[in-house]
RNA sequence: CGGGAUGUAGCGUAGCCCGGUCAUCGCGCCUGGUUUGGGACCAGGAGAUCGCAAGUUCGAAUCUUGCCAUCCCGACCA
């Protein structure tokens, strides 16, 4: 097996490899879909996991709705329609029959469907058309739902867990009495979102509000959080919406308050999808392979025995299988590799193409030592240990791999952040060193627009307070001059 | 959807310009043996209607047209 392309050499070409090398996913017959593998499926598995803990906790419940749309639901909401219209799949029809010609089945002209349906880009219509029926009176809110599903947008360049036209996520849909128990679920539910990102996938992120023209078709307001992948370029990694009354207008979905007056109900909307997979490989992994943090890797310990002769299988297998029994008593997911027709060092780069967090090593030296050979992925380190001293080094050592990883991405986000005051210096500076990039902005669309058009960066987001040092002061902003309440985040993103 | 490139065995490739024993090589796969402390070695073997479809021709991987897919650059987007 040969080398991965380099990230420095090429960086889209890294990413694309090591999405295949790894096992997490392919493309399939299917344009835009695909084939998420047994590795992948494992991982986005453990991050469904914590995050439905996470939802569970905060008095969510899943449910479920359709995957097909009448297609006059969809037109209800007209900023809504027009943002996903353009990248809808429509079924028309119902049945297939034998051609004539025996040449296969076609699409049987009669089977016509009266409304066309639509596969859901994202379910708010739906899922509002059934809250007008289940909410009358205050008694009835809040309502606080997620579900997982896929969904389809029908996108013309597609990348492997990056965007796809199909993906998997949760969508989270509630319903609320007031706009502000509304918008305290949407920041709820953004910090569920923080949190997951900087203490699961270990990736670092800003949590802020969408500008006008970055806002989800339908919402008042867009909260997100945006993490810095490795090439520099942003990264969306989870949005929240505060939906405002327009889908309970658009559906009306009206209730009755303790005053015995009719009002629309308020709603958020929020999701993360299989896109994380790709902020997690691209935070996160080097030239040699995948990089896991270790709350999210399938195998967190593999045991590779290094046989010697047919004398030294029996002995080393007890030895792999002993230290196996104690990772699971100490509740560490652990893979015995004693396969004998891969060779040891064939099986190390395997392990860490795949990301591995921990591998130990023993053959018949250790045996006489009682050792092991202990090497971590993150920093690519090897040293001899005791045996004995496992049941206490690996569950701190994992735990510390985990902030490292974390700590490890930080400093580059910080290393790649930059202020910038003048136009003229961000127009060459984002060209020659990709990163966030701090500047004022006079808060209209006009400005924002230009700066897209001009220099390919957007603004990922405006920082709620607290999140960045130093940008809270006004000044002006970077492009016109008018005033500016704060530094925006600015970037070239996914 | 606009501009560019590519498509030959599971993967990576040679051949294409100059149609005719050219389907090449490496990895992987199978069998047997020797091995195992960083992607082992030797011997033998299987595997391809050259992306798909039409056309030109006595003859097409090679020339022409259309379609499909992938990658890069734009527009769109989680």
């Amino acid at each position: 097996m040969s080398k991965l392309p380099k990230r420095a050499d090429d960086y889209s070409a890294w990413y694309n490899e090591i999405v295949k090398r790894a096992d997490l996913a392919e493309n399939s017959p299917v344009r835009g879909c695909m084939v998420i593998k047994p590795y992948g499926m494992a991982i986005w598995e453990k991050m469904q996991r914590t995050l439905d803990d996470m939802f569970k906790e905060t008095g969510h419940y899943n449910a479920y709705f359709p995957l097909l749309i009448p297609k006059s639901f969809l037109s209800k909401e007209a900023s809504h329609v027009e943002g996903f219209a353009k990248e809808c799949a429509v079924v028309t029809h119902y049945r297939l029959k034998n051609a004539p010609d025996g040449s296969g089945v076609i699409v049987d002209p009669e089977a016509r469907l009266e409304e066309e349906l639509i596969i859901r880009p994202t379910s708010e219509t739906i899922i509002w058309s059934s809250y007008k029926n289940w909410i009358q009176s205050y008694r009835d809110l809040p309502i606080l739902l997620n579900q997982w599903a896929n969904v389809m947008r029908w996108e013309m360049r597609t990348r492997l867990f990056l965007r796809t036209a199909e993906f998997l996520w949760q969508e989270g849909h509630t319903a609320h009495a007031t706009a502000q128990e509304a918008i305290e679920e949407t920041r709820t539910m953004l910090d569920v979102y923080a949190r997951f990102a900087e203490e699961t996938l270990a990736i670092p992120v800003i949590r802020g509000v969408k500008s006008a023209n970055e806002r989800f078709a339908g919402a008042e307001d867009t909260y997100c959080i945006e993490a810095m992948m490795q090439d520099g370029k942003a990264l969306q990694a989870g949005t929240s919406h505060f939906l405002g009354q327009n889908f309970a207008k658009a559906f009306d979905v009206k209730f009755a308050g303790k005053d015995g007056k009719l009002d629309y109900v308020w709603g958020t909307s929020w999701g993360v999808s299989t896109r994380l997979m790709g902020a997690l490989i691209m935070a996160h992994s080097d030239d040699n392979g995948l990089v896991l943090p270790p709350n999210l890797a399938p195998i967190q310990v593999v045991v590779v025995p290094i046989f010697k002769g047919e004398d030294s299988v029996a002995p080393l297998k007890e030895a792999c299988n002993r230290i196996a029994r104690l990772c699971k008593k100490l509740g560490i997911s652990v893979k015995v590799d004693d396969r004998d027709t891969q060779s040891p060092g064939w099986k190390f780069a395997e392990y860490e193409l795949k990301g591995v967090p921990i591998r130990l090593a023993l053959g018949l030296r250790d045996l006489e030592a009682g050792t092991v050979e202990l090497f971590r992925r993150d920093t690519m380190s090897k040293q001899s240990v005791p045996e004995l001293q496992l049941e206490e080094l690996l569950p701190e050592l994992l735990e510390q791999m985990q902030r490292t990883v974390y700590e490890k991405a930080l400093a580059f986000r910080q290393a790649n952040t930059y202020t910038v005051d003048s136009y003229d210096d961000f127009k060459r500076l984002i060209e020659e060193q990709p990163g966030f990039y701090l500047a004022h902005w006079d808060g209209t669309p006009e400005t924002e627009e230009r700066i897209k058009q001009e220099t390919k960066a957007t603004i990922r987001c405006i920082p709620l307070p607290g999140q960045l040092e130093g940008i809270a002061e006004p000044g002006t902003c970077m492009v016109t001059g008018k005033p500016s309440q704060g530094r925006v985040v600015l970037a070239r993103a996914y």
